[in-house]
RNA sequence: GCGCCUGUAGCUCAGUUGGAUAGAGCAACGGACUUCUAAUCCGUAGGCCGCAGGUUCGAAUCCUGCUAGGCGCGCCA
């Protein structure tokens, strides 16, 4: 494959620097790495290497990067290179270096800035894992939204990612769902009901409540004895709650490759095979926890349990895997799970949790050493939680209370893709104040306009032109090296440096890095768009910006199909 | 008490894994449409980068301590 410019670049002073270290006695290898410059006067590529190179050569670095000078063999690309400040070596581009890149970019469409790799790693993604016991609200959302772009973005750099939902629809909680349906049955047979403070409250239990009755006979629930009762409506709630959920995600363009059942790993007995496998390596033994800290438990008594030895591993006390009635913990089903993901072939996994179960960490990946010897998997990805506000006032989410809000309502009141964009827009560790009324703004507040604004002008142009008769030349016709502007040569940074975004945003983990990009990019060429009339008299001029214009609407578009969000046309 | 996350302009946030003079948007002020979409652009103003030490040629970035906010801490999920 060709290599880039910038890597003909970075290889020619790598060799240069690997000559001069070949002279000393270090087996430190400092890596050459070239950045742009914020100033412009800093040239096309600015490279530090005589900084770490002065320490191991015991010279200064201005004279390093003199003598790296004298001995590198540039490509004819490069124009100038000077040592400026403390040693850095500032790299200029001869006119319209770069500019081949637009070619680049139509002739890849939207596979630039892609990896395709056949080989690509294997990877586990899974996200959202709502509980089927109500509809996903905001926080969910989030989650939902940062998997899912973070599922694209590591599929374009040639992953292969299968994205998974682990349906919590074991323990206690099934119970309440299903008792709270029961309740509402019967309130809607006329009977007399008082609700429990543990029931829940949503109105969602009531219409989960009449489809069964209109699917089902009362009476062959009233003469069933409680536990398989509850056993029934848990099954029927549960699958009404995942459709629901279903919907949602749909609703903001979710799909996943796989729903896996939590009760499926405890009718398989998997979860008990796990058990008699860590009781066989001696990893479980008897013993009694100390009292939490830092709450006050009323009703502590110290318990004999099963524990897991998880500070063999790095957590900070053993966990137990039964309950005093002898059913499996959560802890022990979820480990069962990731059990289960390993032998399906999986080695490396990414789960995008709620920043209230970051204390679950630890124990998980200790669970998981203990049984596969994989280090720091599953991968997890913490999302701090979302404040809702409008107008900047804040308003809690109570279900109780019954100020929740659901995902399904804010996509409605503010778009799909307002929700998905704007939840893009920070990084995952910090608290997002999600406000209504800024989200449904069509202003210069709300961020996804601006860059599909950017999207939709460049097509109102390409519309003008089409209008005037005017065909698009082929891109090796064009004079890419006419695009001499201030704007132009900032526009075209921004197009080269997005492969380069995305496999760093890639390998961090950090999908919003894309949104902060299309909105760099955006305000780049809007910047162009008013300095520099498209539709002119200078035919040749007129196509390289053309040319320039349909290379920057591809990779909006691109960049925007990896968080989901549409690029209209027009606006 | 312990663990994880966060603290950057009045507000909401970036800051390319330690680089050169810390950047955007909103809000404020002043400009730019008989022109390809003004949902836009240009300019002015606004900063002890939470505080204090340390590491080094160089720190918003790394280390330590402190401080403020969020989340969590037995048989809930």
């Amino acid at each position: 494959m060709q290599l880039s410019l910038k890597e003909q670049i970075c290889q020619a002073l790598q060799h240069v620097v690997d000559v001069l270290l070949a002279d000393i006695d270090t087996n430190k290898t400092p890596a050459v790495v070239l950045t742009r410059p914020k100033q412009k006067e800093h040239g096309d590529y600015a490279v530090n290497i005589a900084m770490p190179l002065a320490g191991l050569l015991k010279q200064n670095p201005r004279q390093v990067a003199e003598t790296i000078l004298a001995k590198v063999q540039f490509p004819d690309a490069v124009d100038t290179a000077d040592i400026a400040g403390p040693g850095f070596i500032n790299i200029k581009l001869k006119a319209g270096g770069e500019t081949d890149i637009l070619k680049v970019i139509l002739e890849q469409a939207e596979h630039y800035g892609c990896l395709d790799n056949s080989n690509g790693e294997a990877v586990n993604l899974e996200f959202v894992s709502a509980n089927p016991t109500g509809p996903m609200h905001v926080g969910h959302g989030r989650g939902a939204v940062v998997g899912d772009a973070l599922a694209n973005l590591l599929t374009a750099r040639g992953y292969k990612v299968h994205k998974e939902y682990y349906i919590n629809d074991a323990g206690n909680q099934i119970g309440v769902l299903a008792n709270s349906v029961w309740l509402r049955m019967q309130e809607l047979q006329g009977m007399d009901i008082t609700f429990p403070d543990s029931a829940y409250p949503g109105d969602y239990i009531i219409e989960i409540a009449k489809d069964i009755l209109n699917t089902h006979d009362f009476s062959s629930f009233q003469n069933m004895d409680e536990h398989t009762r509850l056993k029934e409506i848990g099954v029927l709630s549960v699958d009404a709650n995942m459709a629901m959920i279903r919907q949602d995600l749909s609703q903001i363009g979710i799909a996943f490759d796989q729903y896996f059942s939590e009760k499926t790993l405890h009718n398989s007995g998997k979860v008990n095979q796990l058990i008699e496998k860590l009781e066989a390596d001696d990893l479980i033994y008897t013993g009694t926890l100390p009292p939490p800290k830092g709450k006050e438990v009323i009703d502590y008594k110290p318990v004999e349990q099963r524990l897991f030895r998880t500070t063999d591993f790095g957590d900070d006390v053993d966990r137990p895997l039964q309950k005093q009635d002898g059913t499996a913990t959560y802890f022990a089903a979820d480990i069962a799970y990731h059990s289960d993901k390993f032998e399906r072939g999986f080695k490396h996994m990414i789960d995008i949790w709620g920043a209230d179960h970051g204390g679950y960490i630890t124990r998980v990946q200790a669970a998981m050493k203990a049984l596969t010897g994989l280090e720091k998997q599953p991968e997890v990805l913490l999302v701090q939680m979302v404040n809702l506000t409008r107008n900047g006032v804040p308003f809690k989410m109570s279900k109780r209370a019954g100020t929740f809000v659901t995902l399904s309502e804010v996509v409605e009141e503010v778009g799909k893709d307002a929700v998905r964009f704007n939840f893009m827009t920070r990084r995952i560790e910090s608290q997002f104040d999600f406000d209504l009324e800024a989200a449904k703004a069509k202003d210069a507040e709300n961020p996804v306009y601006y860059v599909q604004y950017a999207h939709a002008r460049i097509h109102a142009v390409l519309r003008k032109a089409e209008a005037e008769g005017i065909a698009l030349a082929k891109a090796d016709d064009v004079n890419t090296s006419l695009l001499t502007s201030d704007e132009a040569a900032k526009l075209i940074k921004m197009l080269l440096a997005y492969p380069e975004l995305l496999d760093s945003a890639a390998n961090r983990r950090e999908p919003y890095r894309i949104a902060t990009y299309i909105m760099q990019l955006a305000a780049a060429f809007h910047s162009f768009y008013h300095k520099n009339r498209v539709i002119i008299d200078d035919h040749e001029l007129m196509q390289a910006r053309l040319l320039l214009l349909r290379a920057t609407a591809q990779v909006i578009k691109n960049a925007l199909a990896l968080l989901g969000v549409s690029a209209p046309e027009k606006m």
